[in-house]
DNA sequence: GCACCTGGTTCCCTAGGGGTACTATTGCGC
DNA sequence: GCGCAATAGTACCCCTAGGGAACCAGGTGC
């Protein structure tokens, strides 16, 4: 069934499994250690750059900046610049980022519950 | 396991935010584009090399004996060898395996349901 | 003038992803 | 006996993404 598909309607109903389905991309952009976490900071509401910084300990800006532009770019997250004097930029979900925050919720509570070493 | 036990407890029950927890390890495998498309693979029992590597489409060689290695060293899935003619290495999840697929089930389920309209 | 705050960007280096070609083993058709 | 096909990788290469540190703009308080 999947190898017999069409390409040239994205693959119909959507398969991950399938190479060239648009799927993939955002199946590669969610699973992904940063993706993860950041989406899941922005779950309790929005968030500045610096914030999430301290929030995702051990990343750096430069990988913060490219996480954070491509899940805009996906239309998870949107970015909000206020002309302020120390610039101020926040980071919040989108419908659909907060939608996404339920399944990636569960995958990190899934590794807090089975990594714990006691 | 043994050295980084001690880590946990600067971590306390396991938190993906701080950096040096061993969970963050589990996070970064679990939260891969392959490692989720894999696990899904062997949901339905063991398959082969083979075969996986025709499911995963668009995975190298390489790239998937380098994931099932990962994911054998974290105890998800196991690797079994027969020594057979045409050799033959079949790859299942453990119980741990099984246990991780439920929440990327959900996360391949919600990429699935939320790309396919265009 | 000077340090300081913020939200990045730039440089450099390395590790891993990714593709292709190649291997060992042995049964099968010829 | 000879070559070929099938399987499960590995060896070799390139190239990008990830990671760290330094740096920048530009306004503000001291």
């Amino acid at each position: 069934m999947s190898a017999s598909t069409h390409l040239a309607d994205s693959c119909g109903p959507g398969d991950v499994y399938t190479a060239m389905c648009p799927c993939r991309d955002m199946l590669d952009l969610l699973a992904n250690k940063w993706s993860a976490l950041a989406i899941g900071a922005l779950e309790g509401g929005p968030q500045r750059f610096g914030e999430l910084r301290r929030q995702l300990q051990g990343i750096s800006p430069k990988v913060l900046s490219a996480s954070l532009k491509r899940l805009e770019e996906h239309d998870l997250v949107t970015r909000t610049v206020y002309a302020e004097v120390p610039p101020r930029v926040e980071y919040a979900l989108t419908d659909l980022g907060r939608s996404a925050a339920v399944p990636l919720a569960a995958l990190r509570d899934w590794v807090e519950d089975n990594v714990t070493t006691h």
